[in-house]
RNA sequence: GGUCGGUUGGCCGAGUGGUUAGGCAACGGUCUGCAAAACCGUGUACAGCGGUUCAAAUCCGCUACCGACCUCCA
């Protein structure tokens, strides 16, 4: 049976069935990280939506190449500013450190919190410097096709010309050509470009630019979009399924992208277009400019004067699925502080359904369809493009019928044994599988784990004597030293607060 | 200024032209020695105004407020 997996397209503005130019197989490209500082929370949200599809597309049995690439060249400040810096230069100055020293730390830092965060790494990580000699190719054939103009050692797309030929110009985006002249004239008014739509491939470098390289042009650098065209064509060819990146990014980064693949390779690249939505925080959109950004290892230790504890990285991934991933996610203390309550439950119960055992006869009735009918409401979702809210939605029905299996409020013989074995896989395949939710393993101290044993022993004791004093002061002891005991139906169990 | 999007119950957050989203919090019940945990139940929300319709929170228009992009950004 295959799915009817769908996705919202944002070069056509609706939802599509997902349908892969070679079955079987999936080429998805995702614009990476620049890597000049730190990746704060909002990259975290991007990358984890691209995770989930990533990991549900391996799920539908696709042969995925995911490649996500690494921004170490950076971009230029400022356009027009001929004195205008690479980021990752000019953060290169300020610390007296070599450019590359710069790239490797916040790689590191990018690489580590997505495997923190239990993102799976892309299949391929190419970065832009690996890759100037396919840009500098990519620069000369859309010069030879006519849509490029070189101007002191700098080449520059024309933007308005190509934007005549070819309706992709403005599809993505719904900007009009139009109105960017109309916008851009006054303000730019002394650029060496014709027009102020137009955008450099390759840029000169000024004398104290750090990061150059030769070409037919000009000592220099790649321009700002090129290097996705130049990457995403090397590895996934010229036309492939999936492209996806920040909202941010629609205009001009994927806008002129399509441009350069179009007058490059003519074609343009992707069958589907996905974009993330924003983090923000406080209503606005979390970005380093405006100097509102949080970082994961603030998160992870609470050291940041916004939060009033530490969040764990499974915490802060379970937030970001709460959302769905076009809807605008609001960074807040209490959403954070609900998640990691949601969090542990969904984990406790996947160990719980886990432990679940087959007793008696079979007496299956209503319920076993109510169970099955969740199970495939999951995948329901998922398909609709990874509403992961319904997902978490229908995954908490399953949760109180789990728990009340577990505490016998329910008999598990009213549902048949196979429902039983479907319902433990999919739980775990669901939560563990696709939306990357693990455990974390909190109760693993198994020190920790013999002392309270001894300490629920005694109360039990205690209790089968009517002993309410000791048993309360071993129950109450605990709590103000953050375990909760918690009597079930088959004993006393225990976990942290 | 231009383009696009949002406004859902105490909070978060889905969704749909007519039928319970879900979570957190709250309240009631079951269970319990009492609690906690767990389960069950309760809340009748969709910015405002007008229109289309048998029926709109869901479609259309206007207004208000908020945001994103138009400049590097996930």
């Amino acid at each position: 049976m295959k799915s009817q997996f769908s996705v919202y397209n944002s070069l056509t503005k609706k939802k599509e069935v997902f349908k892969p130019l070679i079955a079987d197989r999936v080429g998805m490209y995702v614009c990476g990280p620049t890597v000049y500082s730190n990746a704060h929370l909002g990259n975290c949200r991007t990358f984890t939506s691209f995770d989930l599809i990533y990991r549900y597309l391996t799920h539908l049995n696709y042969k995925v190449r995911y490649v996500r690439n690494i921004t170490d060249v950076g971009h230029l400040e400022n356009e027009e500013d001929m004195t205008g810096e690479d980021k990752i230069a000019k953060k290169a100055r300020l610390e007296q450190i070599e450019p590359m020293e710069i790239v490797q730390r916040y790689t590191l830092d990018f690489k580590n919190v997505m495997s923190m965060l239990n993102n799976h790494p892309p299949s391929i990580e190419p970065t832009a410097t690996g890759h100037i000699i396919e840009q500098i190719e990519m620069v000369q054939k859309i010069l030879d096709n006519g849509y490029a103009y070189e101007r002191n050692g700098s080449v520059y797309f024309k933007t308005v010309q190509f934007a005549e030929k070819h309706d992709e110009y403005g599809q993505l985006s719904g900007k009009k050509i139009e109105d960017l002249r109309q916008e851009t004239r006054d303000l730019k008014a002394q650029s060496e470009k014709d027009h102020p739509a137009d955008f450099a491939i390759w840029m000169k470098a000024h004398e104290n630019h750090i990061m150059r390289w030769d070409s037919p042009w000009s000592v220099g650098f790649p321009g700002w979009h090129l290097e996705c065209s130049a990457m995403s064509t090397k590895y996934l060819g010229e036309r492939f399924d999936i492209h996806g990146g920040g909202m941010d990014l629609q205009f001009p980064h994927h806008e002129n992208e399509i441009a350069q693949n179009v007058s490059c390779c003519e074609t343009s690249p992707a069958s589907y277009w996905m974009h993330t939505n924003m983090l923000t925080f406080e209503g606005v959109k979390m970005s380093k400019s405006l100097n509102n950004s949080i970082l994961p290892e603030e998160l992870f230790t609470g050291n940041n004067h916004l939060l009033s504890q530490a969040y764990s990285p499974m915490t802060l991934r379970f937030f970001f699925l709460r959302s769905h991933y076009r809807s605008i996610c609001d960074f807040s203390d209490k959403g954070l502080q609900d998640a990691e309550k949601n969090y542990k439950n969904m984990m406790s119960a996947l160990k719980a359904v886990q432990e679940l055992e087959y007793i008696g006869k079979e007496k299956v009735n209503d319920e076993d369809k109510v169970i099955n009918d969740l199970l495939d409401q999951c995948f329901i979702h998922l398909d609709d493009d990874l509403n992961t809210p319904r997902v978490l939605a229908t995954l908490f029905e399953l949760v109180a019928k789990i728990n009340a299996f577990k505490n016998k409020q329910l008999k598990i013989n009213h549902i048949s044994k196979a429902t039983l074995e479907r319902m433990q896989t999919t739980f775990k395949i669901v939560l563990q599988d696709i939306l990357g939710l693990l455990p974390e393993e909190e109760n693993s101290d198994a020190v920790l784990d013999n002392v309270l044993q001894v300490l629920i022993e005694m109360r039990k004791t205690a209790r089968a004597n009517k002993d309410w004093a000791a048993s309360d002061l071993i129950r109450d002891q605990l709590l103000a030293a953050g375990i909760q005991l918690k009597d079930g139906a088959d004993g006393t169990s225990w976990s942290k607060l």
